[in-house]
DNA sequence: AACGCTCGGTAACGGACTGTAACCGGCGTG
DNA sequence: CACGCCGGTTACAGTCCGTTACCGAGCGTT
């Protein structure tokens, strides 16, 4: 629920996260990878599963588009204080909370073996000058972030912490099918520590939850293996924490 | 804690919120109120308490730039959750979540009589073309808002209900001291619902942990006015919930 | 002054989530 | 195989915060 879809490659369609069902510019409009290249010397980067893509601190120099393989992204505290703050996949792009300053602002971990485009940054932003469409796209990537962000602090404040998995598993699902796959049978990248992070729960209350779930036939779980059975049942399980 | 601060007009002193101390154009690259208003038409607009800035679903064709007065921003879903997602003063730029959308994303209420900047987006949009440091400028700007959401999340993750709120206090105070005005002494916008509703707890907690503040000596409350009397113990006063 | 309303503070109780701990299965290694 | 390790699940007790309720201050209306 926290993620910058920009220059997505994966097949079209229409998106309707939420409450924002309105997008900026026309699909047709959208720069894809092939046209961006023209315009931004991308290069190709693999990552190993537990690499860092980059840590807080490095100078930042680029912007990563997630080709394969899954990625979190966690944000630090000085007194130690940790979480993740997103999980990223192909067609995200990653890094944008870092422009405007000289060094990246978070860390970015791959959950599994992946590849990204690496962009420039400064060759983006003159890019960007001289083509208004591409301009307009990287801006609304950004302004999409914020409302994702914003949207997934609501979700924090306001769901208690098994509607709080249920709407995070409705998320995969989305994405997952927007990309091309079930909606309704996949696989979790990252661990329940990871997950329980994410969600402020602790990994032990994420299992419970997810049980529970499983119990009430909303989901099947097996692992990190996750059917969805019942979508409108995890939309509407339980009610708000008021 | 969450605020897009740009084309402030206040005065130019380094910011260190959190881990980000580095910003990307130097202060004196900063375009200026006065210098922003040669390319952009703006039009001044007063505000009374209580008056929606904007709401959520009207058409989206301008930021705004908070000149006085104090503006909450709240998120809703379909299903009735509602949450204050921030508090916007002056110099904050407003209305940047809803950039790429052709409507408002979200609201934005009054808390006092104020009156703000209105920047027409389309012409913002192509003057960013012609200045690369206006275009800079605001994508850093909507980047910071990325940064303060994440920073944010974080708070409202790992901390428990007391150092919440004292971090909120913090950040109030920090940001007024960065307009010029006392960094120890100021009074509260917000009743304590508004408070709550950002801080994701309940307006009696909101209220036990001002009085035990109080009660440690780290700040002195009186309705809605606070006296900061110990910053440090405020940011170390208890532990993170782990 | 009496009334009603909103906002803020306090206290007692209960419940949801946490913290701890034990257990299980899979996997790699000695 | 035995072993330890890691990730995941489950059980139980503890705690923090939400719930409910009541009270007081400020303010506008009658």
């Amino acid at each position: 629920m926290t993620t910058a879809t920009a220059f997505a490659s994966a097949p079209t369609a229409t998106r309707s996260i939420g409450r924002t069902p309105a997008v900026a510019f026309e699909r047709h409009d959208e720069i894809g990878l092939a046209e961006l290249q023209a315009h931004v010397p991308a290069v190709r980067r693999k990552i190993a599963q537990g690499q860092y893509l980059y840590r807080a601190g490095q100078p930042f120099a680029a912007l990563f588009l997630v080709n394969t393989g899954c990625f979190k992204t966690c944000e630090l505290a000085e007194d130690g204080r940790e979480q993740v703050t997103g999980f990223r996949m192909r067609g995200d792009l990653v890094g944008v909370e870092s422009i405007g300053l000289s060094q990246f602002a978070c860390d970015v971990v791959a959950l599994e073996d992946g590849e990204v485009w690496e962009l420039p940054y400064p060759p983006m932003l003159t890019a960007c000058l001289r083509i208004p469409v591409l301009q307009a796209r990287l801006t609304s990537a950004l302004a999409e972030e914020v409302r994702r962000d914003r949207l997934w602090m609501l979700a924090l404040g306001t769901l208690g912490a098994e509607r709080r998995v249920a709407a995070f598993l409705l998320d995969l699902a989305e994405r997952h099918a927007r990309l091309g796959f079930s909606g309704r049978h996949f696989i979790l990248r990252m661990s329940r520590a990871d997950m329980a992070s994410y969600l402020a729960l602790k990994h032990e209350t994420v299992s419970r939850a997810l049980s529970r779930l499983d119990a009430l036939g909303h989901i099947a779980v097996q692992r990190r293996e996750i059917r969805i059975l019942d979508a409108d049942g995890l939309r509407h399980g339980a009610e708000a924490v008021h």
